[in-house]
DNA sequence: CATCGCCGCTAAACCGGTTTATTAAGGAGA
DNA sequence: TCTCCTTAATAAACCGGTTTAGCGGCGATG
């Protein structure tokens, strides 16, 4: 009565039944009448008792939380839009289900470490895997850990755990065709770090698009996916002595700070130079001029991450699974080609 | 031996000590002689025994883990550096201390039920109130769930727990001033939702500063820290009969929407109108032209925060805390006023 | 009418730590 | 040498749930 918390005994001892009657009655399961459980939940609900995580965690040995580590560095987190976004996703699908998401920000070389600490102490069911890698060495580490994870794409090394994927190919395949159409025949790609299988996908059906129209595979510049990064990137490419008439960026930060390094050398975009992003974030449609980019479901693919790593954790085997895949979203950085105006144009 | 997890039962055995000696041994308590203790953490570190956390939070009765609830639109969290960069300074503090992350994300409407799905359950010990409002309601709410918590900014109401403070005023101080200083007579601000204690506190330091120089107070447009609404906020301005020759937004978010905005009206800035933002996103120093913005320490701010609700949290009474406060960033983005030249330039 | 089986419920063990009460051993003081 | 006090360590209770074993009571079955 007079402590704080309303315990399970005290729900039992109100409703004239012993603890495991209440807990049965909780857990929906089998083995208390109909009117008898429904006489508890209402003295649990009029007491306001909720079971105790920690207690239940203890002995059903689950945490019933998920983990997330966050590997990358302070700036890039702080720019991209994919992790609120992705958590939202998350949480949506979270919420109702008794979960809750512990979070571990780590710098990029201490990756391991965030997930040690998730799994020793048993604080988490489960993990979800992003920026995976094509080699990744988590999945021997997680395996070691023998933790429950999912991860977003597939790693091209051997994995035990589901891949919950989304294909980022068909949007770059669009915007190069659609570039192709609009008469660019000098194509450029700013990808990321070469690590990751998102960067090597884009990069790959970047190639393959070109190939596949006959033309020569135009420069590649390899970009960090920060403003910083996608800003010399594009320096770097209109610095060539014969600079492409379009850029393909693999993401939008670096697109956006892409159409402000074409500026200060004088160029108008889309006139001088036609520029697609990748992400859609919410910003892309309000710079100028409004950027032509990829558009993923990330929030859906939050969810159905989500739910793979719930069912897994709870014993079930669960498949691989394949959102629906980027599409491209026309808006107004692309236009035809005009390359005899931009060459030579600035200085 | 055949079961999974080492247990303090296992490292007892092996050290040939009771479970109450490993306990004292590892939480650095008195009545354990030196060469056992360590002769404990040695067998502990060879078998790899971390203590589990339920158990733990069970008879301790504390969590051991924090939580931050955002209750923010998905649009809004996603193109928002605030919350990559607080999460950053939370664990940055985190890290090394046993303490966990906890994170729920609700829609704005839910935003009290994601508290009590934290407290409930025990899942935390404390929480970090960020977006504090004008009248915050979730003050009394967390009072009745017996949380503790650290409030970001102080809310004007009465509050019992410890606030982490920034100072916006000087940094938008410094900005009207500094637009006075170039000539400018006609200063807008676009704001943002007026029950939040940070858009009060810029709004007033706009108001103030005006006042002390003798100017009459621009327009006030109350945007809603999003790109769109930075865009229609900025059209607004420019539609009136008057147009202001400069704007001071409360978000990076709304003035780079702003910098397109006006683009789009032919406006060049800074030569017609010039331009603040308010935050200095990574991707302010990367749009054309570079803006001109009010920097501050937020991951800074989430490691002060964390300390101080660690420390509540472990019973200590903490005292308000004044983190350092924003400052102005000169970038490109501000110039000269240039009245004539803008009115009626566009059409 | 005796037996079996099932239903509804209880008592008690258990999860893996922390903490309190208690005991054994060793050293100082008289 | 005996007593007293301190120190080191142990055994057992406890945190708040879940889960297993077991036990009455009742209806169905033979």
């Amino acid at each position: 009565m007079r402590s704080g918390r309303v315990t399970i005994a005290d729900v039992a001892r109100a409703a004239g039944v012993s603890k495991g009657a209440v807990s049965f009655a909780l857990n929906e399961r089998p083995g208390v009448a109909v009117d008898t459980r429904e006489r508890i939940l209402k003295v649990a609900a009029d007491l306001g008792w909720t079971p105790s995580q920690p207690a239940r965690a203890l002995s059903t040995s689950r945490a019933h939380a998920l983990g997330l580590v966050m590997a990358r560095p302070p700036e890039i987190l702080a720019e991209d839009s994919f992790f609120p976004a992705f958590i939202a996703g998350i949480e949506a699908e979270l919420v109702g289900s008794g979960y809750a998401l512990v979070l571990q920000v780590v710098a990029p070389d201490r990756e391991h470490d965030g997930y040690r600490r998730l799994a020793r102490g048993g604080r988490v069911d489960g993990v979800l895997l992003t920026d995976v890698r094509v080699e990744d060495s988590r999945i021997p580490l997680l395996e070691s850990l023998s933790l429950a994870a999912v991860t977003l794409n597939r790693t091209h090394a051997d994995s035990p755990f589901p891949a919950i994927s989304v294909d980022d190919r068909p949007a770059v395949t669009a915007a190069v065709r659609h570039l192709i159409e609009l008469g660019h025949r000098d194509i450029a790609h700013v990808s990321g770090p070469e690590e990751y299988v998102h960067v090597v996908a884009r990069r790959t059906a970047w190639e393959q698009a070109l190939a596949a129209a006959g033309l020569a595979r135009g420069p590649l510049v390899q970009g960090s996916f920060s403003a910083r990064g996608g800003a010399s990137a594009t320096r770097r490419l209109l610095d060539r002595p014969e600079p492409p008439t379009a850029i393909v960026y693999a993401s939008d930060i670096m697109a956006i700070a892409g159409l402000a390094a074409a500026r200060e050398r004088g160029l108008e975009v889309p006139r001088d130079l036609s520029v697609i992003g990748f992400d859609d974030t919410p910003l892309a449609a309000h710079v100028h001029p409004a950027l032509t980019t990829a558009r993923t479901d990330v929030l859906g693919w939050g969810r159905a991450a989500t739910r793979a790593l719930m069912a897994l954790a709870s014993g079930r085997a669960q498949p691989d699974v394949e959102c629906p895949p980027a599409e491209l979203i026309l808006r107004d950085s692309t236009g035809p080609s005009n390359p005899q105006q931009q060459q030579g144009s600035q200085q």
